[in-house]
DNA sequence: CCTCTTGCCGAAACCGGTTTCGGTGCTGAA
DNA sequence: TTCAGCACCGAAACCGGTTTCGGCAAGAGG
């Protein structure tokens, strides 16, 4: 069964087992473990000397051998939802290099799968759990009621999620606070001379969507705006969906000036709605999207958007998961950052008012 | 050592090993184990009845704890190189879905690592290798003399790449063809009118440099133009570079009307530089890339290139290295596919003869 | 001086598989 | 009839760790 298709004069040293170090020292094997674990029942000056000789034979755990016992592998898990349209794509390489380099830091490795459907991702997630490759798991795209913290919490899996929950109970979560971004969003708008200024939500379910949306609406009443829901639409993650709300906001009585969208996919449809209207965007109309997604550098103007740093991100999650597999508290395992504004053309100085705007939208649209 | 916050009335139903199985049956593991592993030395009538049971229990072997005695983790690696402005990061999700799915099926996993130097990415290897995490390795972005080929070919480890190398000998490899894309390319510009065909290659060293530009020339050869060096450029993969190449090519004493590059991201920094010397892109000058890059649909005009179909290339990829590692031979390990042409508006009839081209490029300039 | 802790470590079992070795029972040839 | 040979399976060692249990010696307390 054993494949040998190896040269015999190319072999590198074998790896130090614990049996060396054990007997190099006059030791036992059960010792030099309980040493190099951490255990109290050994003194501090065999401690070092095993710490000391283990380093110097270059020995550490196979962590298959350990996990045999223990069930843990010291590895870091993550599903991947792809197939769907949603922008967040391009940061996966960034997001797990984080992950990977700060489990690297720690001796972890990262174990990923990907999946279709939440079916899937669960059976996925089951799989990994069953089969003990993954001591416990990111969760990118949180939903307010996420299945996957359902499961996780039933089978006592430790998780940390990359976004919040509608109940956080016991979760550990790093997340950049979008609410924060569109309030600055709305702010940054009305600064420029905007006082009809519309907004999109993102998909359904999300958290993100739940605050950003409320942020927009922080934001709106922190510079004495009125809340107008025939320019506020949802559920739009994509440029399909982004077109589609803009003809819907841009054809209301009082059309929004500005366009606020909680993703920039949304916002690249709507700047491609704008212009096919006639509209200059970043003029006539002005959008500011959120994520950072690479395509916005090089729409027409260019996108006014939020970056996120996914590969700092990836470092914090990676942490706090080992931090929440060692057993630390999940309420003393949150923190969260902020994304970065980029200003760019997309959003400028109103160059129509809202009633200009709606006398050009109705021609162009023939109404 | 152990974390236990667990509800304790919440527990899974225990795995099923491998002795339960044989209990069950009446059999010692040693035989059981043998029959699932096809030694020749069990009875096909025991071999189908341990089958059964094992698939009645829902029995599968822990894979840590074959990986203690063989060695093997069933476990694919791959590390990743981020950190460089390449183009290939939007892909990486798509890749991975590829890849993971067909290890899946399979019953095995994938462990991903990310490493931001050479030097880093022979460490990373060394590391899971060592650890026993990977059993073999997905090279994406191989290189004409490839550091990684070279180690693990030392090692006796099995690999399998994504793209083709110098000396491919012993070498099993998944790739798409780009020199025919190439080909294709030029003569698709040579059938709209172009007679001036440049040419823009990519990284150095990397063996996709080398194919494209031989498939750009075996176009030109195909359609009787002549080769000149003046409007052919090399080593450039980022936006930056392809400005500063595109300057040069047109430049020359009879400029090209037509530019074909090696990536997306060097034909988008064509299409910047001529946009800024007032050239209309799919008129004045045309482009094609290669990638099929997101950012390339939103350009203006959208930017026609070739696209390659990762989730695919990661399928073949996981198939071909557990092929490999269960000791096939590396010679009928090899596959093809082809990119597919996106036929967008950087691409058109010429509307500028070289000579008109010359003349404006000359007034934009100054010179 | 004797017992009781306490600190520290060894012996051995254990985790869940794989592999070596040897021993049946049966068949076929001498 | 006997014995070699083969097909088939059990017993036990093994992989590289962890963990339980118990034992020894030194120090504390009476």
């Amino acid at each position: 069964m054993l494949v040998s298709d190896s040269k015999p004069e190319e072999r590198r040293a074998p790896r130090a087992r614990i049996s060396d170090v054990a007997q190099a020292l006059g030791l036992t094997k059960a010792t030099v473990s309980r040493a190099l674990n951490g255990y109290p029942d050994i003194s501090e000056s065999t401690r070092a000397r095993v710490r000391h000789k283990a380093a110097e034979l270059g020995y550490s755990p196979l962590s298959h051998a350990q996990a045999i016992r223990t069930g843990r592998a010291r590895s870091l898990g993550i599903v991947l939802q792809v197939g769907d349209q949603d922008g967040q794509r391009p940061f996966v390489a960034d997001f797990l290099a984080g992950l990977s380099s700060a489990a690297s830091a720690e001796n972890w490795t990262l174990t990923v799968a990907t999946a279709t459907t939440e079916e899937d991702m669960l059976a996925t997630m089951g799989r990994l759990i069953d089969e003990r490759k993954a001591d416990g798991f990111v969760l990118p795209r949180t939903k307010v009621a996420d299945e996957r913290i359902r499961m996780l919490r039933r089978l006592s899996i430790p998780f940390v999620l990359f976004g919040r929950t509608g109940d956080p109970e016991s979760c550990a979560y790093f997340d950049i606070l979008g609410e924060d971004a569109m309030a600055l969003a709305v702010r940054h708008l009305h600064g420029l001379g905007h006082r009809r200024i519309g907004y999109i939500g993102g998909g359904d379910g999300f958290y993100y969507s739940a605050v950003r949306s409320a942020g927009y609406r922080a934001g709106i009443e922190a510079v004495d705006l009125p809340f107008d829901p025939a320019i506020v639409g949802g559920g739009a993650y994509t440029v399909d969906a982004g077109m589609r709300e803009a003809d819907r906001l841009l054809a209301a009585d009082e059309p929004p000036t500005a366009i606020l969208c909680a993703t920039d996919m949304c916002a690249l449809g709507v700047c491609r709605r704008a212009s096919a209207l006639g509209l200059r965007v970043g003029g006539d109309l002005s959008v500011i999207g959120y994520d950072g997604v690479p395509e916005g550098a090089w729409s027409t103007p260019p996108l006014a958007t939020f970056e996120v740093d996914s590969r700092v991100a990836g470092l914090h999650l990676a942490n706090l998961l080992i931090r929440r597999i060692r057993g630390e508290n999940p309420a003393d395992l949150r923190e969260t950052a902020h994304a970065r504004f980029l200003d760019r053309g997309s959003a400028a100085r109103p160059m129509m008012s809202s009633a200009e705007l709606r006398e050009h939208v109705a021609r162009a649209t023939g109404r």
